[in-house]
DNA sequence: TCTGGGGTCCTAGGACCC
DNA sequence: TCTGGGGTCCTAGGACCC
């Protein structure tokens, strides 16, 4: 049996836990440059707030039930998720962390609703994050069982342990809602008369085969109760790694994209070192506004070859940079750029070159000292000229919540 | 005025090989 | 007149997830 762990609301959960006057108060946290919104309590969800609706659209709404609007504050997220994931691991041998707020756990042998509800008391009371369980023979029936624990249970636990039941289940479940059925699938499958997961269970496989691709077979198999995709216990390395931003104002001007596009170059380098793998291409990417119809759209894209896979922060910069050249028109406002390294490799199978001129031991020396230095002292204290002034592009965050876990002078003082 | 960011996997079609 | 058969690899685009 699977035990899918999944936090209630988390962001707001996680902004809630040392700021108790939100307790039963709608609070909602926007994306970056507080645009849009990605996170909703129950509170929110109630008053009408939908995943995703841009800030600006929801102003009215936002004072009329005095809702509480958070910009994204990662550092506190990412913290949290890290506590309740230490939590959960005190509890089972085996689990795999599927999202920043998910995690499956290995429940074999002991599958049974109290201990569900044991663990959900934990992290409740360890971190303050509230979390729902569902348990069940596969994950796909476990992601299901979250979901009726989340809206139809008092304890925040759901176990599918016999067949009856998930039947049940599955005839009032609509099939969109089941993981990895998205939008478009749904469409489609409710065009053929497929509304319940079901019906969608019950479809011919041949049928779901020709006309969808293996992954809707893989999860008629798994609400069938047949393992189709196996707790992942080793962590995986990423195959593509990607640095983007929307600018809180378009820009046309090339020095601007520069710094940006270096930044974000230096920044997905950190993220490739940090995983111990090298890269051997690197593509930059730019985008006007896509919702100024008046404007032309412009959304250009480039991949760069590199002779040797690397992880220098000099080298992929210098390749971002030649690439950013190439696709600038400046007869566009630039509302967004992005980096993406891609062919990622392990360290340790870098193919040499014979041409290549670059002192690469030095290099490394270099790289680490400059992560080591940031790693202790805060990020960006050591930067590339190329970036300008980091600090001077920084996103729009006009409500940004204490940084509570992660930095000395944010700490709460309890004063008695 | 104001609309996020970071991933994975699958498939079809083209280029290429012998 | 008549023009094969069996592969691999790569890529773009689309779907999905959180």
């Amino acid at each position: 049996m699977i035990a899918l762990v999944d936090c209630n609301n988390f962001y707001a959960s996680c902004e809630r836990v040392f700021n108790p006057k939100l307790k039963d108060r709608p609070v909602i946290v926007l994306s970056n440059n507080d645009g849009c919104v990605i996170a909703r309590s129950n509170e929110a969800k109630q008053l009408g707030v939908k995943m995703g609706c841009p800030a600006f659209k929801i102003k009215d709404l936002i004072t009329r039930h005095n809702i509480n609007v958070f910009s994204t504050n990662f550092a506190l997220y990412g913290d949290f998720s890290k506590r309740v994931m230490d939590v959960i691991s005190t509890e089972v041998e085996k689990m795999e962390i599927y999202s920043i707020d998910e995690a499956f756990l290995d429940f074999s042998g002991y599958a049974e609703k109290k201990r569900g509800i044991a663990l959900r008391q934990k992290v409740k009371k360890w971190t303050g994050i509230p979390v729902s369980i569902g348990i069940a023979p596969t994950k796909t029936l476990a992601k299901l069982a979250g979901a009726i624990a989340k809206k139809h249970t008092k304890s925040g636990v759901f176990i599918f342990d016999d067949g009856n039941l998930i039947r049940r289940a599955l005839n009032i479940f609509p099939v969109e809602d089941i993981w990895g059925i998205g939008r478009k699938n749904a469409k489609k499958l409710n065009l053929f008369g497929i509304t319940t997961a079901l019906q969608f269970r019950e479809c011919d496989s041949n049928w779901i085969r020709r006309n969808f691709s293996i992954n809707e077979l893989n999860i008629q198999k798994e609400l069938y109760m047949e393992i189709r995709y196996p707790l992942e216990l080793t962590q995986k390395r990423r195959k593509n790694i990607c640095t983007s931003r929307s600018f809180g104002v378009g820009t046309t001007e090339l020095l601007k994209l520069k710094e940006a596009v270096g930044s974000y170059a230096n920044n997905c380098a950190t993220k490739l070192r940090y995983q111990k793998s090298c890269c051997t291409n690197v593509s930059v990417f730019l985008s006007t506004n896509p919702f100024k119809p008046c404007e032309p759209y412009y959304n250009p894209h480039i991949v760069t070859q590199l002779d040797v896979p690397t992880n220098d922060s000099m080298e992929i910069v210098k390749a971002a940079l030649i690439a950013l050249n190439n696709i600038y028109n400046d007869q566009y406002i630039y509302k967004k750029a992005g980096v993406i390294l891609g062919g990622v490799v392990p360290q340790e199978h870098m193919q040499l070159s014979l041409f290549d001129s670059l002192d690469r031991t030095k290099r490394q020396n270099l790289n680490k000292a400059v992560d080591r230095v940031n790693s202790l002292m805060g990020r960006d204290k050591v930067y590339l000229a190329v970036q300008g002034n980091v600090r001077k592009r920084r996103v729009k965050q006009e409500k940004l919540s204490p940084c509570y876990t992660t930095r000395f002078s944010d700490i709460l003082e309890v004063v008695i």
